[in-house]
DNA sequence: CCTCCACTGGAAACCTAGGCTC
DNA sequence: GAGCCTAGGTTTCCAGTGGAGG
């Protein structure tokens, strides 16, 4: 085998020691990922039947009601409209039925979210390229498709509001009327949203069409939250490797946020990761306050380093300020920075738009505060260790130089 | 009560990189 | 190849503003 050269191989061995010594706390880690769908929701079943009667219509081939589903994330939105679609499709064997699903924030744009749509309903890559068609264009090749097709098509629009916010509903407004023009086919939407006010937003004849029919899903409370974290955990770890108070601790943590399920299973997986890296025998209270802190690290590490050249470098601007600082000043900062990197200089006021991107991500603050006679600006503060920061910006190789 | 600072944030126009049709 | 389209990031321009100091 390899020759012991490295001291590190002491140490990479002692972790392989301490995994096959410790014992393995997970089945099937899958049941506890935000992509798995269970065999039966819990405390859903009003909005699954409430869903599974809008749709049914499609079963003897007439068009069902386009139907919004509303509700905070972790309500279990998306895993009922999957998980109706899922067997609704198995009731359907025949070709007549499409069912496709996008998520619009994941897709990032409105052209992006159809052309998924447009791929999703068989159309080609050739036919659908990734840019240069326009929307009225992509849209009558979509509706062409179901015409020819003679299908009923059901098109789940995830996290709608995202689209409606970043680009309007003009592509909505289309799809609600496509009527006569993809006869004998026909579309139905079903559109989710985590936001209860996008509605305002809506063009008032997109808002009746698309509104037909309605669904509001209430967040779950902590005793519900502890159900379905009992039922998965049965499935994914070892029995009695996970405490009941682990448990409990996870549903209170996610229950105090806002009765997120979503970020409960998370916790709890994370939670199991650390107890079978660390060897333990059973998931403790400890695990999920560790989860808990990764899960945080890791959100904004990731953020940082996904982040355009320019949001790093005006970052690393406001990280020479200790304590805080404001737009002006961040501005300056910025600006000598940039002398020394092979980036142009942005104005200040495309920086002060990209200070409030950064504020959404929340790896800064910045506040608007007025300071009277001395003007108004944002008051901005480093919501990361510096040493954190320093050492994903080094990872940059149009940034190394400055370290 | 008024002024006036240091910006904010909306709107529109511009630029680049891609692709369409004819 | 000309003349059109798109997305997405940016610049330019500018009216608007909260509140400390006068």
């Amino acid at each position: 085998m390899f020759p012991l050269k490295y001291g590190l191989s002491e140490t990479v061995d002692s972790i392989f020691r301490r995994a096959k010594e410790g014992k393995a706390l997970f089945v099937n880690r899958k049941v506890l990922t935000p992509e798995y769908v269970p065999d039966k929701l819990l405390f859903r079943e009003k909005q699954l039947n409430g869903v599974a009667e809008v749709l049914a219509p499609v079963l003897h081939g007439s068009k069902p009601s386009n139907l919004l589903l509303y509700g905070k994330t972790g309500t279990g939105k998306t895993a009922v409209a999957k998980y109706v679609l899922g067997r609704l499709q198995t009731e359907t064997s025949e070709s007549k039925l499409a069912v496709s699903y996008v998520n619009t924030r994941i897709a990032g744009t409105e052209y992006r979210t159809l052309a998924e749509f447009a791929l999703s309903l068989g159309l080609s890559r050739k036919e659908i390229p990734f840019t240069g068609l326009s929307i009225g264009e992509l849209i009558n090749r979509i509706f062409e498709r179901i015409r020819s097709g003679e299908r009923h098509v059901i098109f789940v629009i995830d996290e709608i509001d995202y689209l409606v916010k970043t680009h309007g509903d003009g592509s909505l407004y289309e799809f609600t009327r496509a009527g006569d023009r993809i006869i004998p086919g026909s579309l139905s939407l079903v559109g989710i949203s985590n936001d209860l006010k996008f509605k305002e937003d809506l063009d008032p004849r997109v808002l009746s069409s698309l509104g037909e029919e309605e669904m509001v899903f209430p967040p779950y409370n902590v005793e519900e939250l502890k159900e379905i974290l009992k039922e998965r955990a049965a499935i994914a770890f070892e029995p009695s490797s996970f405490s009941e108070s682990a448990i409990n601790l996870c549903a209170a943590m996610a229950g105090s946020e806002h009765g997120d399920a979503r970020r409960a299973v998370d916790l709890l997986r994370i939670a199991g990761e650390v107890g079978e890296r660390e060897g333990l025998q059973t998931i403790d209270d400890t695990c999920v306050k560790k989860a808990s802190d990764k899960m945080e690290h890791d959100r904004i590490e990731e953020a940082v380093r996904s982040l355009p050249l320019q949001n790093k470098v005006i970052l690393l601007a406001v990280s020479r300020f200790i304590g805080g600082t404001n737009t002006g000043e961040v501005y300056l900062a910025y600006s000598s920075i940039v002398k020394k990197t092979a980036t142009e200089l942005l104005t200040q006021r495309r920086v002060s738009g990209i200070l409030a991107e950064l504020d959404l991500l929340g790896l800064v603050e910045a506040a608007v505060v007025s300071k009277g006679r001395r003007g108004r600006t944002k008051r901005i503060r480093l919501l990361l260790e510096p040493e954190t920061l320093n050492k994903i910006l080094g990872e940059d190789p149009a940034l190394t130089g400055l370290f």
